[in-house]
DNA sequence: CATTTCAGATTACACGTGTAATTTTTATTC
DNA sequence: GAATAAAAATTACACGTGTAATCTGAAATG
């Protein structure tokens, strides 16, 4: 396969969500915009940094006497990693079971459903 | 919220597997349905099984010497409960985006599409 | 240059989980 | 009843995670 999986712990995924909205950013920069949302310690959020770089989800260049971070895992790859994941060990990796559920527990708008409608036209004109 | 969240790991989530198919069972029958999916060992799932009962995400009854397992979470409570964590923590909770995502990035077969468009009928319907 | 100040690195520590082994209890068999 | 066997409960231990505190090295300051 293309990219090896990358374990993002949920909190992690926190200090990527700053960068994904935005990139590069210094430590300070990170630190103050996961504080925006959460009352976490400033340590805390350089430890998760910390171990975010050690997984290559993130990658630090020196700028000077500090270091700006960039996501190098995208949001999409996440998203995509944990949706997997959810239909692997829940729904037995049975895609129709999985819309299923959300489509009958979760309240799908008007809205919603329509665009569903538009994906699904979309995909079998694709399928040739 | 009806329910309060029972957190299942994923290696209880095989032994809640074993008996979303069939309860009540014995741990013995629990041991070897497990096994016959997995290498574990005996005393590993009785651990797990052991757990599940601490969770109250199974309840055991006392027949004669052994004891009798059987599922108080429900595979669908599960389902949801995983599946709402899913859209909380990687989709920001709204349905759509997550449902673009699969069905941009996960493939559907022509069967899947044909299922989902079913669904949608189904809901509409339902709607008025 | 000695000192203070930070950014970053290292260490800490409890809790859940994967993966059992050991101990205890209960029941069955000499 | 003593010994054994089977089931259940307790204990073990490493690793990831949440949540920091401490240490270190280099830069700025007096």
């Amino acid at each position: 396969m293309s990219h090896p999986t990358i374990p993002i712990s949920d909190a992690e995924s926190r200090v990527m969500d700053v960068l994904w909205q935005q990139a590069p950013l210094t430590s300070e920069q990170i630190v103050a915009a996961v504080q925006s949302n959460s009352d976490w310690h400033e340590k805390t959020v350089r430890t998760l940094l910390n171990r975010l770089l050690g997984k290559s989800a993130v990658e630090a260049t020196r700028d000077g006497r500090r270091y700006l971070y960039r996501p190098l895992l995208t949001r999409a790859q996440w998203q995509s990693q944990e949706s997997h994941s959810l239909l692997d060990r829940v729904f037995g990796g049975r895609v129709a079971p999985l819309l299923a559920h959300f489509s009958q527990h979760e309240k799908l708008s008007a809205k919603d459903v329509a665009e569903l409608r538009k994906l699904l036209d979309a995909i079998e004109r694709k399928e040739r």
